[in-house]
DNA sequence: GACTAAACGAGACGGTACGTCGAGTCTTTGT
DNA sequence: ACAAAGACTCGACGTACCGTCTCGTTTAGTC
């Protein structure tokens, strides 16, 4: 990780961190990532602005820092025995994720910041990809259940499956109707088969 | 659009225009979007600074114009006579661009700018659908040649192409590789089949 | 004179020299002299601002030529056949002018530049020795009656009636009693006996 | 006082407050009150900009607290047993002061900062204040000898002194002869002892 | 339970860029 | 062909953050 870790990280360090974070968020889906400012961070986690600089050289590792421990990692996908159900379940996950007035906002910050820090990047990267294997269940259930044949990456079937979510949704900008998220399905579901 | 169109766009205006279009993206390529300075453009531009802000409110408007003007709006894609031949040439073009020193920074630059600002958004949605819809001719001759059924909506068969290519590399920032774009391809392909 | 005396003085140029003096005042008034604008002076005069560059070359050039046409230029005392009467009668003029939410504002506008521009200041002179030269006739009146010598200096008088009324007014900032004025106007006359 | 005093007035801080004086000092005796820049004042005083603004408001606030700390706060009038050679020095002190290539325009930006702003009118009005206090002295010494009725203010003696040269002076803009300054002293005298 | 080093709070600073405003000067355009 | 108005350069404004520094002060962990 890109932030300097505290070599005496209880008490007052910890209840500061949390704040920083919580700050950072708070922030960043208020004024997205071109308008952050670390000042404003500061004032708002009740800390000062030196604390900051101390603990993380620059704002992206800041980000990513927070990126690494925060959100959502906790997520479980649906699991209902049927491949299509389940990647449909994920599909409408991550949708529900973009249109979230707080998920939103920081997803695409983090992806701003991604395209401009390869220190974010790396971040963006690993917690994605923490977000594939923990939705790569539902495929791996399907290997199990015979669907799909015992060579299939599970994590490309999730990865095919939210391409089209974030390529529509977050580059082109245009909506995701339900038939496009079930097309999306399919076409994971296609790739797996071969 | 979003920049003020000068009611005296003759002469050196015009000569101004082009010089800022062309300095904005070249500060792209060497800082990024988050390294961007309108004052830096307008010095590498050879005008003042107040001439940017007279003619674009903010820099995303900058960006958004000049995105709408400048870049590779004369692309065309290579018509081999075989769609899946065509279609990969399609996503090489892609990759390409990701790669190449100029347009990678801009199209990334262009992206995070569309993350922050719903103008800059707009202008890239355009951009990309005029490239989709560019691409598509493709897909057309295939429709013309009977490789595919009539219905099939051609700028929908290009996305799902280039969908997991854009989230492969620029979201989740692994590589694509040749085996990768193959299965876009074909997976493009067997879909519009049905 | 400083300003561009126009070749053709009749019609529009009239017209818009007297708008532009009564835009110029009006602002002094609402904004004073560190505020001054040409610009809004000129789009409150209904005139482009290339009007006013052709004309004079500085806005205290403009200033000084408006003030020598345009303000209380027909300003006479009050001949009360009693001198001490008169001179008080002459400084309360002064002072009202100070205290006037028109005159006031122009005044210390103009004075501010002369301080500053030898134009200006020239313009002032003239235009306070002509307001000493049209208050003088309180003193040559008291001539004519006896009440003070021949060879008085009729300007010198008025000169040293309304010095204290500038200084304390306009340059310490205090105020000036009705006592003050009249110890003035006494001590004016006293030294004017001798 | 307008100025903001920095809590830790010691070391670099007041180091950088006494370059600041003299930089605008030396600034407003070479381009006047009206082409005061801040950016200038700055840089000549090896200072950032935003030092300046960080601790005084306005242009007029660092003028204000120049005003009260730095300038021949020092002054003393010579006391010859005589109230009118006392009286004429003085006035002839004020009337060098406005003819020195430092002082002179320093007291011309002052005046016609005062005409503009409040804060720096207030400061302008304290420092005159002090001065003839200062110069109060030499009458105080001809009531103790009799010279003066006991009952005289002695500041007012000074004010009728000075009011008549800075009218002059710097307001009609002619020059105080020797004749000039005489007739200033006597005129003060008369008044004392009326 | 007291000590010591780590972490923090606080204020000031030099610096870059912002976005705005006004001063003056050119130059395109319409008549 | 020429004046009017639009567009420009230039300098300064006042603001916001940035990242750094120097001091004290608090607090966590250790002996």
């Amino acid at each position: 990780m890109t932030s300097t870790t505290p070599r005496r990280p209880g008490g007052r360090t910890a209840r500061n961190t949390r704040a920083i974070y919580d700050a950072l968020f708070a922030e960043l889906v208020e004024r997205g990532h071109a308008g952050l400012s670390l000042e404003r961070v500061a004032t708002r986690a009740g800390v000062h602005k030196s604390t900051l600089y101390r603990r993380w050289p620059t704002s992206d590792a800041l980000l990513a820092a927070a990126l690494a421990e925060h959100p959502r990692n906790d997520w479980t996908p649906e699991r209902n025995g049927d491949l299509e159900r389940d990647l449909i379940g994920v599909g409408q996950a991550v949708l529900d994720g973009f249109d979230d007035p707080v998920v939103g906002p920081i997803s695409r910050a983090c992806l701003a910041a991604a395209l401009d820090s390869p220190a974010a990047a790396e971040a963006l990267s690993a917690f994605l990809a923490d977000q594939h294997r923990r939705a790569a269940v539902v495929v791996t259930d399907a290997i199990d259940r015979g669907e799909l044949p015992a060579g299939t990456d599970p994590v490309a079937v999730i990865e095919r499956l939210v391409a089209p979510l974030y390529y529509r949704r977050l580059i082109t900008g245009k909506p995701v109707t339900e038939a496009g998220l079930a097309d999306a399905a399919r076409v994971a579901i296609r790739l797996a088969r071969d």
